[in-house]
DNA sequence: TTGAGATGCTAAAACCTTTTATCACTTGAG
DNA sequence: CTCAAGTGATAAAAGGTTTTAGCATCTCAA
């Protein structure tokens, strides 16, 4: 392969085209020190004339800061971390700082190598994302010499973390199912020890309660067949039946509209269902379309980079747990318009 | 929120700790030089005990060599950009390189943004890529001082490019198809203006004259609802029926299954059903589980990745399309074992 | 005893940029 | 005319590492 290319300009070549010294040019063009207009006008003429642009790494070396950041995360399909980051790098990269992205792949090996990568490579912070609310990080961030902010996870006290507003989302679901005059609710989620999970149950359990309804929570897995086995369970019992159902995931939720189908029932006619997490390719390839809560995956990251840009300015950041909103996105399962 | 870290150790604080000169040290580190052997395990003793790491910026600027490369995608879902760079990153951090993500987010701002923070950075490489193989790339990589690699998409004559073997792939379905004893076998699929979709049909052609077998292709477009409209279709002309459908999508193939469920009729055993993808939360989920095609994202990331380090180290690599193999995964619905 | 050759270490330059301290020159006031 | 203050530019240092060239010191042969 052929790479002839000349090396990049420096700011000597452009103090030479310039005819005045390195520090001058530099004064020049980022408007410090006492500097001629004239001069400074022609500096900088001739600096966009040859393209140059400040070499990074010997700005970083000198001002201890890097301009880029990482991106740990144990997540494999993308699911989370892709709209993630890339909430975080748009917040960012107005701003000249870069993402590395490190997928752990839940090796540790690996996540111990991916930090000092990063730590070699002097970045200004680190952004921790897992799949889960609660699992425990995959590498030890406690004495880095770096902020470290949480991404859809939450860390320990005294640190910065962003994750969704569970209770609001549920909260949302189980609201926009009473405002279309549903009062026999139920609630079909995944596993109890995902803390996700039961705040979303609590948060169901207080707006029926709000409004003198009796509640109930069916816990059980994540993926399609638990809803299917959720529905059998339903109609195998006495009446009366639900009017809606919340449920705890896009997944779930598709698996019970299926069975609804099967069983002759139809949504939304005889049942309103509610998602959660407004998975695209789940949602809106249920039929109907699936009514449901978005995470705001995209906005979390942003907030997430925003944060981080104010620990690496210096800036005072709030310690403690920062609920993202959630958003509802109505489609055709809940009947509504 | 206090930060109470000491700057890093320099070689500095290692060669005044053995009692050595910096040239010293870095010649004992690094085996350079001659350095008499009790020194050298001395330096590098305290380099362990005090945790000496060379700065990456540091060595970037001298070596000219930043050990950082940036991927560039224009993916949002994540389902092929996560695995992929995933793969390619795997490949890389043993090297010591990191990977700068960059989610253009189909705007062209953004992109140049992105570029130029990348550039900023001096980056070893550039790796794009795309969520189609045919679409023409979001940012001018023509001229750039530094080696570009496509992954899953199909850069210009004199570039290195990593797609999947959509023939192979194709292939690796309907011999499945055949060797089970399927001969009227029908192909679903996507919109013919791809060119992944013109080549797996080609492929299926292929198989199917190659056993004296009348082939027919439906193009059609993603999701599941094209699915349902191609079985709705079929039965709606006279018989004989296909035995097996080779489906250019898991959306597509999960839309032909559950319409033919509707319809009565069952998978695998009135009709064998193979996908594309293993997009996993649709291929695991459909009833039965879909057999379907892997594109070994992943295995394509990690060549590309490997390539491009290759390419930074002056290395000789070939230029031209290099597929990579996709994998046959048997699930349920062709009744194999 | 001298010189060559080997050995172990180090000073200095280089990579590129920014900042600090300093210099040369002009201007205006006293 | 002198001095102070102001203006515009610059040399040098700093950031952390690697490499080159060179400096001592020692050994051994002549």
């Amino acid at each position: 392969m052929i790479t002839g290319h000349r090396p990049r300009a420096t700011i000597r070549d452009v103090a030479l085209a310039a005819g005045v010294s390195v520090s001058t040019a530099s004064n020049a063009l980022n408007g410090q020190g006492r500097t001629n207009s004239e001069t400074r006008d022609r500096v900088k003429r001739i600096a966009e004339e040859i393209g140059f642009r400040p070499n990074a790494l010997a700005r970083g070396l000198l001002s201890r800061r890097s301009h880029s950041i990482g991106v740990i995360t144990n997540d494999t399909y993308g699911r989370l971390t892709l709209p993630m980051t890339a909430g975080v790098s748009e917040a960012l990269v107005d701003h000249g700082v870069s993402v590395f992205l490190c997928a752990t792949n839940n090796d540790t090996r690996l996540a111990q190598l991916h930090l000092e990568a990063l730590l070699d490579k002097q970045v200004d912070g680190i952004i921790l994302t897992a799949t889960r609310l609660d699992h425990t990080p995959q590498v030890d961030l406690s004495s880095l010499p770096m902020p470290v902010v949480y991404a859809f996870a939450e860390g320990p006290a005294n640190s910065v973390s962003f994750v969704p507003d569970d209770c609001q989302g549920a909260r949302l679901a189980v609201e926009h199912l009473i405002s279309l005059g549903h009062r026999r609710i139920l609630h079909i989620t995944g596993p109890e020890d995902f803390v996700a999970v039961r705040r979303r149950a609590t948060a169901y359990r207080g707006c029926l309660d709000a409004i003198g309804e009796k509640s109930e929570v069916m816990f059980g897995a994540w993926g399609e067949e638990w809803g299917h086995e959720a529905v059998r369970r339903i109609l195998s019992r006495p009446e009366p039946r639900p009017g809606a159902i919340f449920c705890g995931s896009d997944e779930t939720a598709r698996g019970v509209i299926d069975a609804l189908r099967d069983h002759g029932l139809s949504v939304p006619s005889d049942i309103a269902i509610v998602g959660f997490d407004n998975w695209h390719v789940v949602a809106a390839q249920t039929r109907p379309a699936l009514t449901t809560i978005d995470m705001g995956l995209k906005e979390l990251g942003r907030k997430a980079g925003l944060a981080m840009l104010d620990l690496t300015q210096g800036k005072p950041v709030e310690f403690g747990i920062n609920a993202i909103g959630c958003s509802l996105v109505i489609r055709k399962s809940c009947g509504a318009v």
